[in-house]
DNA sequence: CAATATACATAGAAGTGTTAGGTATGTCAA
DNA sequence: TTGACATACCTAACACTTCTATGTATATTG
């Protein structure tokens, strides 16, 4: 699958639900992160680091999540985020305002298919879950 | 059902796709744009024209969107706006990228509801669909 | 005559990604 | 040894967008 451009504010909307829902799975880093969404988007997404890293420092300033230091068993450090319980009752607020977004969207698109075919079906490929 | 808070970033996100659906069904004017989207989310979201008319000179400045000035019966201007070939095509490709992005989160979330509960059902009230 | 709904518009503040740059270490091949 | 590459973190200037507040004007209703 292609890497898709996407949207400045579409980024900027996603970005603290998905790194709250990676990190509500398991404790993750900067890094990996950015390579575990590459994951879950089935290749669409790329994420830019100097995207990730003030997000992931915004939501520490915010108690959603707390850092820790480790040295990987490659000898590289690693910043290490948890997702604090704050965080996990933001990522419900904030999973409960997308759906309401898009079931609108969808209730809007619906109507309109009839004029404007779908065109490509986005999602023939089944995205990976895997751990 | 109430008025809920969305995220700048998510209202900033789906902004110009749900705008651009509306056109794209019936031309319509600012003012009548922000009562179809109250309607439209069952009474979920309520835009400020603050947010609107920048989002429609955007759009317009980009020629997604062409403006033209009619007197309603009622006696007052209304600045109509109806969307353009460009308008659709842009429209095509918000929402392919807005289901990329809502499959992974859902991947996400699917893969997390066995640890976090969804909470309420957000979506037990139908939307409205009529015209 | 006042209050409300209709209808448009703009300005300053605050927050966000983009792009570009910087630092440092480990692995691998030439 | 050297160079290239992946790993791993961080920050800053810039442009863009919403939010909040404010302003203008007209028609309807009590």
């Amino acid at each position: 699958m292609e890497t898709m451009d996407f949207n400045k504010d579409l980024i900027a909307a996603s970005s603290t639900p998905i790194v709250l829902a990676i990190l509500a799975k398991k404790d993750s880093y900067g890094y990996a992160i950015i390579k575990r969404v590459q994951e879950l988007s089935g290749g669409r997404m790329e994420w830019t680091d100097g995207m990730l890293y003030p997000v992931l420092h915004r939501l520490e300033r915010l108690g959603y999540v707390e850092a820790r230091w480790e040295v990987a068993g490659s000898g590289r450090r690693r910043k290490y985020y948890r997702i604090t319980s704050r965080g996990k009752a933001h990522l419900t607020d904030e999973r409960r305002q997308w759906q309401a977004v898009d079931a609108t969207l969808r209730g809007i698109w619906k109507a309109l298919s009839i004029f404007i075919p779908v065109g490509t079906a986005a999602f023939a490929t089944p995205l990976p879950q895997g751990a």
